[in-house]
DNA sequence: ATTTAGCACTCCGTATCCTCGAGTGCTAAC
DNA sequence: GTTAGCACTCGAGGATACGGAGTGCTAAAT
C-alpha cells in the first residue's frame, strides 16, 4: 500500500530530524517544522498509523518517533533528496583524488582514508578480482653472486617484488634463461591459473631441474596473498566514538574489533558490492553479518580496469546521514574510476581540473 | 634518601595489586597480601609516608593508595622483577616471527599487529633512518612503447617501483642510456642525498636534455616520501577500550584519534626510541607529547642493518602491566634482530627452531 | 621506639525516592 | 477529517539517605 502524500512528508521530517539531532522527534516538534498547516494532534494520529504499519519505533510510551530500519529504507529509496555537493565540497575532494602515487594498494588505502575523512564515518576501501589480474612479465634483475629481485608486472600497472638469495651461485646468462621460461609460460595467464601444477608443468617442459622454479612458485604465491590482503583497508575506526549511539562501550568495543578484521568485512560485503554498480545502501539488519545488525553501510564500486573493480564504503549507525554520505562516496567513486581510466600522466605536467 | 626495604615491599605490592585489580588498594588488603607480618595500622603509617614522599596518591582522603607516575618509576627502575616468559608465550612469539615477508614494510607492519595482539595493549611499529639507506642500483624495465617501470633497490633489501607512462615514445637504447646514467650518478648515495640539484647535476654533467631525469627525480621523491610514510604503524588501537581507565568516552576518543596520526607518534616517539639500545619505559607525565601525559609507553628497538633501526612499542594507561610487557616487547625484537641478521634462506628450506 | 588495637571520621558509590516535563492516546467538540 | 483538551506514562535528573571501605590518630602493648 502506498503511504499518502502527508504520512511520507511526516516521515521524511522525522527521519532528518533525527539523523540530525539523534533524539526522538515528538508531534509538536513536527508541527512547528514539516511544511504542514496541521496541528500536532493530527500528526500525532500520522504518526500512530506510521508506527503501526513499521516505519517508525518508540523507544518507550512516551517517547517521541524513532525511524526503524524499514522506515530508513523508506526514506532511502523515495523519499531522500539527492544531495548536491557544494562547491567546496567538491573542491576539497578533487584536491584530494590528484592521488601522487597509482600503484594500486597504495591508491586503495589512500581512498579509505580520504573518504573516512570526508564523511567522519569509519571507512574502507578494497579491491575485487585481484586473482583475475593477467600477468604482462617477468623480470629477474640480479643483486649479486647469490640474489636476485624477482619483478612480476600484470594489468592495472600492479608490479610486485622480491628478493631471493640462494644457497648457490648463479650467472647472468642462467637468469636470462629462467626469465625467458617464466615469460614464456606464464604470461597472458591470470594470476589465480599460476598454480604449483601449472609450475611443474613448466618445469618439465623446460627439461630443466634447477629447481628455481620452485622459488618461483612461492613468489607467485606470496604475491596473491599480499595482494589479497591488501585488498581491504579500514580507515578513521576512531571515528565510531564520536556518536552517542555507541556511547555504549561494549557497542563500540564490538564494532570496533569487528572493523578491524579486515577478513570478515570484505567477505560480508563483498557480495552486496559486486551486484551493482551505483551505491548501495544496507541498512541495519540488512546486513548480513551479524555485527552489523544495527549498523548501516553505504557503498559505492568503481572500475579499475582490467575486470577489477574497487569498492569504497562507510559504516556508521543507522541513524546516518545517508544523503551526504551517498553523495560524497559515489562522488568519489567517479573520481577515482576517471583516474584508473584516464592514462597516467606524467608527474610535473598539469592536470585538468573538473568542474 | 633511599627507602626502607619494608616501604619498597609495600610499594611494590600497591603497584602489583594496582595493576591487576585497577582498584585503590587499602592497607588492610596490603596486610594481608604483603608478605609482612606486620598488621594494617603499621602499613597505614608506612602508607602515609609513601604518599608524603610522592610515591602515593589517594584518589579521595577515604580511598586506598593508588600508585603515582614517580611511585611506577621507582617500581620499574628499582622493584619490578624481569618477568620470564612462559614456553607458551615464547613459542607463541617464535611462531608469528617466521614472516614470509622480508619486505621492510611488511615487517614492520607485522611486528606492530603481533605486539599488539600479544599485549592487548594498542602497538605501533616504526622505522628508523630510511633516508640514510645507500642506493644500490636502478633499473629500467620497458612496459611498451611509452611506459617504463623504475626499480631502486638500496641497501636492506628495500625495493620500490613506479611506473612512469612518457608522452613520447621511448626506445630501448634510450633506456638503457638512462639506466646507466642513473646508477653512474647515484649508486652509493643515501636517498636524501637524492635531492633535486643531484639530479640538475647530473643532467647537466650527462649533456642530456631527455628531461626524463626529471621524471625519476619525482621517482625519487616518492620513493622517500612512501618509505618514510610507511615508516609508522599503528594496530590494535581498540584495545584501549578494553581497560577501565578508558571508560571516560572523551578520553579513549582523544588517544585514539592521536594514535592514528601517525605521524605525530612517530616524532613524539623518535628521541626516546633512539637513545638507548634495550627496552624504554615512559610513565605519563614523562611523555612529551600532551596527549600521552597520562599514558605509558613501551618502547623496544631492534637491529635492521645497514644503520637502520626498527622500533616496536605499546601504548596503554600508566597502570599498565609493565613486566610482562617489557619482557614480550624486548623477546620480539630481539627475534626481529636476528631475523635480519641472518641472511635470508630461500624459502622451502626448513629453518632451525629457537629453544 | 615500634607496633598494634581501637575508634571516630570521611567520603564515595549505590539505592531510593521524587519531581518534572515531554510526549502520548483518547475523547469530544469543531 | 481536524483540533483542542486532558489524563496518563515513563524516563531523566536531582536530592537524600545509607553502608562500607579506608583513613588518621591516640593510647596501650611489645
Amino acid at each position: 500500500m502506498e503511504l499518502s502524500e502527508r504520512k511520507k512528508k511526516i516521515l521524511r521530517a522525522v527521519v532528518e530530524s533525527y539523523i540530525q539531532t539523534a533524539e526522538p522527534v515528538g508531534s509538536k516538534a513536527l508541527a512547528a517544522m514539516a511544511g504542514l498547516k496541521v496541528s500536532s494532534a493530527t500528526i500525532r494520529n500520522e504518526l500512530a498509523e506510521l508506527t503501526e504499519l513499521g516505519y517508525l519505533e518508540q523507544p518507550h510510551t512516551s517517547a517521541g518517533r524513532v525511524p526503524s530500519p524499514q522506515g530508513y529504507r523508506l526514506y532511502v529509496n523515495e523519499l531522500m533528496e539527492e544531495q548536491r555537493l557544494s562547491l567546496e565540497e567538491t573542491k576539497q575532494i578533487n584536491d584530494a583524488l590528484h592521488l601522487k602515487m597509482r600503484e594500486l594498494d597504495k591508491v586503495i588505502d589512500q581512498a579509505g582514508r580520504m573518504v573516512s575523512q570526508l564523511t567522519n564515518y569509519p571507512a574502507f576501501a578494497m579491491a575485487e578480482g585481484v586473482r583475475r589480474l593477467t600477468i604482462r612479465r617477468f623480470d629477474l634483475i640480479l643483486v649479486d653472486s647469490v640474489s636476485f629481485i624477482a619483478v612480476v608486472m600484470t594489468d592495472s600497472s600492479v608490479v610486485k617484488n622480491k628478493l631471493f638469495r640462494l644457497p648457490a651461485d648463479l650467472s647472468e646468462p642462467q637468469l636470462q634463461l629462467l626469465t625467458t621460461l617464466l615469460n614464456t609460460a606464464f604470461v597472458g595467464k591470470t594470476l589465480d591459473q599460476l598454480t604449483p601444477e601449472l609450475m611443474r608443468v613448466a618445469e618439465h617442459a623446460a627439461g630443466s631441474s634447477y629447481g628455481l622454479i620452485s622459488l618461483v612458485v612461492s613468489f607467485a604465491m606470496e604475491v596473491l596473498d599480499d595482494l589479497e590482503r591488501s585488498a581491504v583497508y579500514t580507515a578513521g575506526t576512531s571515528h565510531i566514538l564520536d556518536h552517542p549511539e555507541y556511547q555504549d562501550l561494549g557497542k563500540a568495543q564490538k564494532l570496533m574489533s569487528y572493523l578491524s578484521e579486515d577478513r570478515s568485512l570484505a567477505e560480508a560485503l563483498a557480495l552486496p558490492a559486486l551486484s551493482g554498480d551505483d551505491t548501495k545502501i544496507l541498512i541495519g539488519p540488512e546486513n548480513v553479518a551479524d555485527e552489523l545488525k544495527d549498523t548501516s553501510v553505504v557503498l559505492a564500486s568503481y572500475d579499475i580496469g582490467d575486470g577489477m573493480k574497487g569498492v569504497i564504503g562507510v559504516v556508521g549507525p543507522t541513524r546516518m546521514d545517508y544523503a551526504k554520505v551517498a553523495a560524497k562516496l559515489s562522488y568519489v567513486a567517479d573520481g577515482l574510476s576517471k583516474l584508473f581510466g584516464q592514462p597516467e600522466l606524467p608527474p610535473g605536467t598539469p592536470e585538468k581540473e573538473e568542474t
